[in-house]
DNA sequence: CATTTGATGTTCT
DNA sequence: GAACATCAAATGC
């Protein structure tokens, strides 16, 4: 990694772009770059898909029963990092959002890598696919090395960050009902690329395959 | 190919 | 005890 590939992607996303409605924060990180550095070296990629919570409506919130241990992150500033533990055995990140004290989040939900590639398959271990690094929220964090360490962390920080995608273009985005739960699952909050491989699948139902 | 199962922390009942 | 914002390996067609 030379200074000169790393020099578009070191400034974090304003602490602004996180200060507003969940769901127009959620459609705006797709296509955007998430980053992870560590004593290993930079990770990251595009972010293709996430999905929105809002505890203040949302049964399907962490915090929709008001505040805990482990979801004290979510009342938190916006552009914070709100990591929990799935399922006991794997870890999902969020991006806080709205002002301070209002539980709402964005689960990202799977990136396409395109920063140390080497970095992130061996983390995700032998034989795991490229397509496979990031695509779903707990393989998103192993690739990064995310645990409920860096909960709490500032996404305006130099260890976790979110910024403009060099050379972005413009994505097609697709609403559709969110994965892997039961509360409001039909509700359109989430966000993917259409097309796009690097898109976790799991959950839905299957068949006609490409389409979203 | 599809479906089931084991791993198991946190929260709720 | 049960459910859960998950994943990989095993098992069944």
């Amino acid at each position: 990694m030379t200074g000169l590939e790393e020099a578009g992607i070191l400034t974090p996303l304003p602490r602004a772009f996180y200060d507003r409605p969940t769901l127009e924060v959620a459609r705006d990180l797709i296509g955007k770059t998430l980053l992870r550095r560590t004593a290993e070296g930079l990770a990251g990629g595009v972010i293709v898909e996430t999905e929105a919570y809002v505890a203040a409506i949302d049964p399907a919130a962490h915090a929709y029963r008001g505040k805990t241990p482990r979801n004290a992150s979510m009342f938190a500033r916006p552009g914070t990092a709100y990591i929990y533990r799935s399922y006991g055995v794997h870890y999902c990140l969020n991006v806080v959002t709205e002002t301070e004290g209002v539980a709402a989040a964005v689960l990202l939900r799977a990136i396409r890598p395109t920063v140390g590639l080497d970095l992130m398959r061996r983390r995700r271990g032998p034989g795991i696919s490229d397509r496979d690094l990031a695509r779903g929220p707990g393989r998103l964090c192993q690739a990064l090395a995310l645990t409920t360490a860096d909960d709490g962390a500032d996404l305006l920080g130099d260890a976790l960050w979110i910024t403009e995608t060099p050379d972005a273009r413009p994505l097609p985005i697709v609403a559709t009902p969110r994965i892997g739960i039961t509360q409001a699952a039909d509700w359109l909050w989430r966000f993917a690329v259409a097309g796009e491989p690097h898109v976790s699948a799991r959950g839905v139902r299957s068949g006609t395959a490409g389409r979203e």
